[in-house]
DNA sequence: TTGCGTGCAAAGGTTTTGCATGGCA
DNA sequence: TGCCATGCAAAACCTTTGCACGCAA
């Protein structure tokens, strides 16, 4: 991919805000809503970089079943993400990368006993995170 | 819930298919060219049997990143899938339950040391099954 | 007979696309 | 200067909702 051949602004300031807030999520009203207060941009030029940098796996696009709705969150390009399960928690949302070695010993026995190849990078774990445990109980079904 | 208080053909049919393909994901647009074929029946009523099924998890909804729209599938009432994960192919799309020791204790493993109290579920794993890595290759990206 | 379930059509929300303009290199 | 990227508006798309009718009980 890599195709990005200008420099512009509004391209600047999407990627600068979500790489400021990784851990965190967006809808693209809500960078809209962000972005629109500095630069301007546009709603249809938002979708088209986001779903391009979504190809260049720098964004990556998920699809939140409480708010229903899509999300976007920065996950960088350096990110060994390919090689470790993700923990989302279904509570606060927030996606925690799990760098552990359980993850890729259970990734070898899937391919071992179960002949499936997992792909880690796209696997997201759905649960609550200790957290949210700790606060006790579910705020949301 | 449970409150389908008459039993009417439309439904029957569209449960009915589902169960006959417990391992499959079928959109909406597709269920109803199925079931268009032998009963009188309309997308709103699909909707809203479908939203219902899911309520009652009877049905499961998923959100496909390949086809970019809303799949569902028979999961019924019976079935002990909290308690494992799901393997899903990106190449034929299959959903496998991964009804193996390994799943409880990877989720243990979660709980333990990471203090994450997985849902397995929701969670699904994706990857290339055993028949689609044999078959060589991947059909799609 | 009663009232829920239905299908149709219209509305609603989100995402994509067409096109002329403006900005980057 | 040339071409890409932009923003606007319209279109396309999926899903929900309103409403009058039909069918199950």
């Amino acid at each position: 991919m890599q195709k990005n051949h200008y420099h512009t602004a509004g391209r600047d300031a999407l990627i600068a805000f979500l790489q400021k807030n990784p851990d965190r999520q967006f809808t693209v009203e809500e960078l809209y809503a962000q972005l629109s207060e500095r630069v301007s941009v546009g709603k249809s030029s938002l979708y088209r970089h986001l779903s391009e940098l979504c190809e260049a796996e720098i964004v990556r696009k998920f699809h939140s079943k409480e708010r229903d709705s899509n999300l976007y969150q920065y996950v960088g390009d350096e990110c060994d993400c390919k090689h470790h399960f993700h923990q989302k928690c279904t509570v606060c949302g927030r996606i925690n990368h799990l760098d552990c070695h359980a993850s890729a010993d259970f990734a070898e026995h899937l391919m071992r006993e179960h002949g499936f190849a997992v792909d880690c990078g796209q696997s997201v774990l759905y649960g609550v995170c200790a957290e949210c445990s700790e606060k006790g109980g579910r705020q949301n079904a």
